[in-house]
DNA sequence: ATCGACTTGCACAGTGCTGTGCAACGGCGT
DNA sequence: ACGCCGTTGCACAGCACTGTGCAAGTCGAT
């Protein structure tokens, strides 16, 4: 213990920290990885994670505490002392990606249920189309994105994911979020928002 | 047999059909959801569910084919005979809406697992903070959406996430990344295209 | 060298799920 | 009334995982 001071880690605690950045790994490339897997992925025996954390839970938890905890400084550092709401959105989103990066191959795996996945699988057709019909659109200038078409399929489709989920939790009617959808999606295709609306209200009639 | 001419479904086809409506259900609230949890939600015993399908990821299959069938289905006819990108990417959503709609609490839920469940928990602080921005934004006139600041911090969620996937897919360079998604936001958020694209070339040097 | 903290290996009980077998039971058409 | 198909209820083996107990080991520090 007296050999604790500043700096020193106990092989413990060096211990305590693999096992967390381990498990971090394994369970975003499986949600349902279990203690096993995790133990053995950290060069550790079951018996010793126990040892830490007294159950899968709490592990789980300490896990989502540390990346939560970082994602939220590096959120409002960046928007820090900016009054303008462009910037200040602009600032935050890039601060974010510098751990998002970190994060991300783990966000983006978390996110795939086994069930999802299979399901996005079978919809690549559909997404294939779907980028078919951006690559137009920004090769006639009629679009507008510093992203690929591919890459502008994939944002598309979460977005529809995300009002899905704003309509679930009443924050968007049902009846208007077809049209909110059809709207927001064209404009982050860099349409402008007048034309975008304009273009989806005759549409619906 | 020979009853079975047009229109009747025997008993057997009747409970087909209303196990998987209730397995899409109860698998999309729970993605692990037991064959047990399943049969009992459809009003019938475990045995009965194995004697439709062999095994768990049967069943599973086949709900994943009926519901992208159906979604394809409506993506290609939003979009037939429609020459102009704009439009056919407006009624694509539009009709892949109305399906997702039935689907909407399935899939939004499909995607949460448990572990993004506790994420996103303890991330509503930051998502708060991102609300606040963006509805002093929005009433300010520098942003220009149809949805409410906070379904709008949801979209920017969301984006963040399709973007982490679309640069683990090789979609977008590492490096761009950040700078696209602070463009793709701001424009989702009805910022001109032109102006995001200068505004983040500005803050990134 | 010896103490103490950490780790290992093994064993165990408990739980919950899958897939299968089998005998009994039900209704529906003929 | 009979037969058939689907359904039921139960029982079973197999598997994987969790959490815990305990004795023996290992390594660093004193």
């Amino acid at each position: 213990m007296a050999s604790m001071t500043t700096g020193t880690t106990s092989r413990a605690d060096a211990n305590r920290r693999r096992i967390l950045d381990v498990a971090l790994a394994e369970l975003l490339r499986d949600p349902d990885a279990s203690m096993d897997q995790i133990a053995r992925a950290a060069g550790v025996v079951r018996r010793t994670v126990y040892g830490h954390f007294p159950s899968r839970e709490a592990l789980i938890s300490t896990l989502v505490d540390e990346a939560v905890e970082s994602l939220s400084v590096a959120h409002a550092a960046g928007r820090e002392g900016v009054e303008d709401p462009a910037e200040s959105v602009a600032r935050s989103v890039l601060a974010v990606w510098e751990l998002a990066d970190r994060y991300r191959l783990l966000i983006a795996l978390a996110q795939r249920t086994v069930t999802m996945q299979g399901i996005r699988e079978r919809l690549a057709p559909v997404r294939e189309a779907a980028t078919g019909v951006l690559r137009r659109g920004l090769d006639e200038g009629v679009f507008s994105s510093p992203l690929p078409a591919p890459a502008l399929a994939y944002v598309h489709e979460q977005m529809l994911v995300a009002l899905m989920e704003a309509v679930n939790d009443g924050l968007v009617a049902a009846r208007e979020a077809g049209r909110c959808a059809a709207v927001t999606v064209l404009t982050a295709a860099g349409v402008p928002a007048s034309e975008a609306t304009e273009l989806v209200a005759k549409l619906n009639d």
